[in-house]
DNA sequence: GGACTTATACTCGCGTACGAGTATTCGTAG
DNA sequence: CTACGAATACTCGTACGCGAGTATAAGTCC
């Protein structure tokens, strides 16, 4: 399998696409990002930014043209984007929207070390997710209904599909929640005892031990 | 703000629960994770594995407790839990079941940059996408009805839970696909001219630099 | 019994992520 | 006009992630 990515970092690909529209400087790139709030739709950390830069330019995905100076302050080098990184970019955006790739969320891992916390507090933590999670859908979809009155469409389906995760996943948790405060839960004494006594009895311990499925 | 996790990587999560239920060396934590099909609830990389113990120890999560040897085999340091660890596994799991956190998925990423693509391509990846989301649909349904039958609920919630959002996911997929194939997405002109000149006309430009709504 | 594969049990090192820090300049309120 | 906070524009160091490699031991097929 040849090299993946040479930047792995999403923040790469974010930094060639508005290199694309004109060359910038670092620091530009940051706000233009920032402004256009490309940070709720991918995991940016700015701390990073410079070093992504850098990287892209040793893989030649990334030019510096030259420098520019306003006034006093400190000459900033301008970059653009070679052809390689325009391919980059669109191979990259390709592979993301084909590809649905298993990467579980920290939800799910939570889901699956919940064991070892007991019913009834698992109980009042879904809960409390809930509530906060209703409380985010109400704020995203205010925020969509204002921005549809100026954005195209286009610009909308990141944070459209992001309602909807969130829908779908507070309608989840509201189920689950339905049948642990109904008790219809069904082993809710097993887990309970489970974790008073803080040791799976060896029957449970060998089941869970569920061998994958060749595939 | 007070150090946030002592060791982020989820992996040591995955360590401390196993090593509540009994002192183990390295390896034998990765055949029973292995075992539990955990590395599909979250993102694990073995390699992390012998960094992340060690990692565990040095902030007094993990204790050494000895070491045991089997026939001509390396010897192995046997790891336990201290209070502390056991401490930091219980509130690391509230805060996830509890927490929704922000993070955004390679999917929202890549609509996100999905403007650089034009409207043909981008519904040719979608429908693949959508295709590779059925199978493993089906493929997850099915895993999901034949561990029902020997392990109980409490196992495999994860599991119900990774197959509700793919579903909704791909509900979200396909009701956009449709809208783009009945050729209803408005600014679909706009969209295939940009992609054709390469050039977003400077009131889009504009546009696109949504202010955040501050918050 | 020798040659092959598979499982066991790690080690190493490169590259990178990213928080925290720094130095300068601009706006502005008194 | 000057003091101060915010914005500008980065730099640096450390710790961490993780792929790839290694070496031995145990089955196993002929």
């Amino acid at each position: 399998m040849a090299k993946r990515r040479p930047v792995a970092n999403l923040l790469a690909l974010a930094v060639l696409t508005v290199a694309v529209e004109r060359p910038m400087h670092p620091y530009e790139m940051a706000s233009v990002l920032r402004a256009r709030g490309k940070d709720d739709d991918m995991p940016i950390k700015w701390g990073s930014l410079y070093t992504v830069v850098r990287n892209l330019e040793k893989h030649g995905l990334l030019e510096a043209v030259g420098t520019d100076r306003q006034g006093a302050r400190p000459e900033r080098t301008l970059y653009r984007v070679t052809d390689a990184g325009r391919r980059e970019a669109a191979d990259w955006t390709r592979e993301l929207l084909s590809t649905p790739g298993r990467e579980p969320s920290p939800f799910e891992s939570g889901l699956s070390v919940m064991g070892g916390l007991g019913p009834d507090e698992v109980r009042d933590l879904l809960r409390r997710r809930l509530e906060l999670l209703e409380r985010q859908v109400e704020a995203d979809r205010r925020a969509l209904e204002r921005e549809r009155a100026e954005l195209p469409r286009l610009f909308l389906l990141e944070s459209e599909y992001a309602l909807a995760m969130r829908e779908a996943q507070a309608a989840w948790v509201r189920e689950l929640l339905k049948e642990l405060d109904a008790g219809e839960f069904p082993g809710l004494d097993a887990w309970r005892a489970y974790h008073r006594t803080c040791d799976l009895p060896a029957d449970l311990a060998d089941l869970a031990e569920r061998g994958r499925p060749a595939q």
